[in-house]
DNA sequence: GAAAGTAGTTACTCGTTTAATCACAAAAGA
DNA sequence: TCTTTTGTGATTAAACGAGTAACTACTTTC
């Protein structure tokens, strides 16, 4: 409930300004002035809940993000640019900030960043979870197996897996319905379908991995209908969980599931 | 001097990561881990000056961002994801609250904002400057006039005048020096390149544009070295910022300026 | 097995920021 | 000229976040 799907479109739009780092007011100012066009510090005031007296500040807040234009006259007249415009000035915005980011944080990486980790590691979310998935099977040599219950393999897991498979990566995949296994043969010609072998097809979906026999990743998602995806993965051939999902799941010859 | 030219890649980092919505302290572990690889709450606190209590929650926002993973044990460790992963998982958000942003303005911008706008506008910093005149440009029909003292157009503005060209608008510019003309010669072939008129090129680099002979943009740089920047902007033909410039710039024939 | 130290959680204080109100001077309209 | 509206600045109140401290549980060591 805290994601909230689909609320109107003025409170969307003001929770996101303010994400942005726009104050409260900034954010309110900006939004009246998209749905009025243009106006002055009282049809603002009125219109977004702002106190008339800060309304002038809101809009000195956004004129130096260049979100807004003034006319100098009197009663001030403010001009919100177009929303495709004000667009491509945030993403300008972010981007350039991202590359600073980028730069400074590989400046100070530390230059081994040794990847035998020990231990078993918690990734929390489903877009953290797939992140970590592309970065193994990118660092892929040999062998990737993954199983998943749902049916579905994102664009972007396709894509990291395709090309693994393009290095000449050997893949296992299986997929959770007999159309679904149907997909992925068409999609990968070159990797061995199967289908799921016991239990994991009735757990909630969730996912399993395994690189090179080294690397594993297993999943879970939450109760309920959140979208909540915890991981655990590990690294290394001596670690117990690698040897005990590789024995389960890499293990077993293509021919038969173990009883 | 608020915007440190290049300041070590910690501080940088962590400045950065603040504007993204992460707390100081979480900024600061993160830094910390990425530079550590990983490490327990204790080696955080000590190299990020962070208060090892703190670290706990610090951590566990970053791991709701997708940016750290952790180790269940005692102590837990740690583990910073690489900067390029990082990139990427940002950029993701960023895009996803973006695209949130722009449909939820979309939906609320009036049906008709008319474009003719009454009064002289003002608008102020450089990129803001930019995505004006970008606007203009694409909304550009017959022709283009623009002018600059400085002799460099970025590659947004040659973007945006080449698209104008390839419709069929004809371009009048103006570049600073000699070389600054012949390189304008090349890059738009089909153009009506002419030296600076009188005065303009001895004022402070500032652009000066016209659209169509509706829509006008003077701009003015900051004194100083900063790269402050302020436009005013009109439209409409009976405007007097717009009759005035037109009737100097626009009106003269490109043979010869005016005593 | 007891004591000392370390790890992790929680509650609380303090200060800074930001929202909100108010008081006032300047300008516009009647 | 008088009244209303506009813009600016100061002032107050609330909220948030940084920093500290207290306390429990777990490890280690003697």
């Amino acid at each position: 409930m805290s994601n909230d799907p689909l609320q109107d479109p003025e409170s969307e739009a003001i929770e996101q300004l303010e994400r942005f780092g726009l104050s409260t007011y900034a954010a309110r100012t900006f939004v009246a002035l998209a749905s009025l066009g243009s106006g002055t510090a009282r049809d603002v005031s009125q219109v977004a809940e702002v106190p008339r007296t800060r309304v002038y500040g809101a809009v000195e807040e956004l004129q130096d993000r260049g979100l807004v234009d003034t006319l100098q006259s009197s009663p001030k007249q403010f001009w919100a640019i177009s929303s495709e415009t004000a667009g491509r000035t945030l993403k300008r915005e972010f981007e350039h900030r991202l590359d600073v980011l980028r730069t400074a944080l590989t400046e100070l990486e530390p230059t081994d960043r040794q990847s035998e980790q020990r231990g078993v590691w918690t990734v929390d979310g489903q877009p953290a979870v797939t992140e970590r998935l592309l970065e193994f099977f990118d660092g892929a040599e040999e062998r990737i197996v993954y199983l998943t219950a749902g049916d579905s393999l994102s664009a972007e897991l396709v894509e990291g897996l395709q090309g693994a498979a393009a290095r000449g990566v050997s893949l296992r995949l299986t997929g959770g319905s007999t159309a679904g296994q149907e997909r992925l043969r068409s999609q990968f010609p070159d990797a061995t379908v199967t289908e799921p072998t016991w239990g994991w097809s009735e757990t909630r979906a969730g996912r399993l991995m395994i690189v090179d026999g080294r690397k594993v990743l297993v999943s879970i998602v939450g109760e309920g209908g959140d979208a909540s995806e915890t991981a655990i993965w590990s690294e290394g051939s001596s670690n117990s969980l690698v040897a005990v999902v590789k024995a389960i799941f890499d293990g077993v010859p293509e021919s038969d599931s173990p009883e």
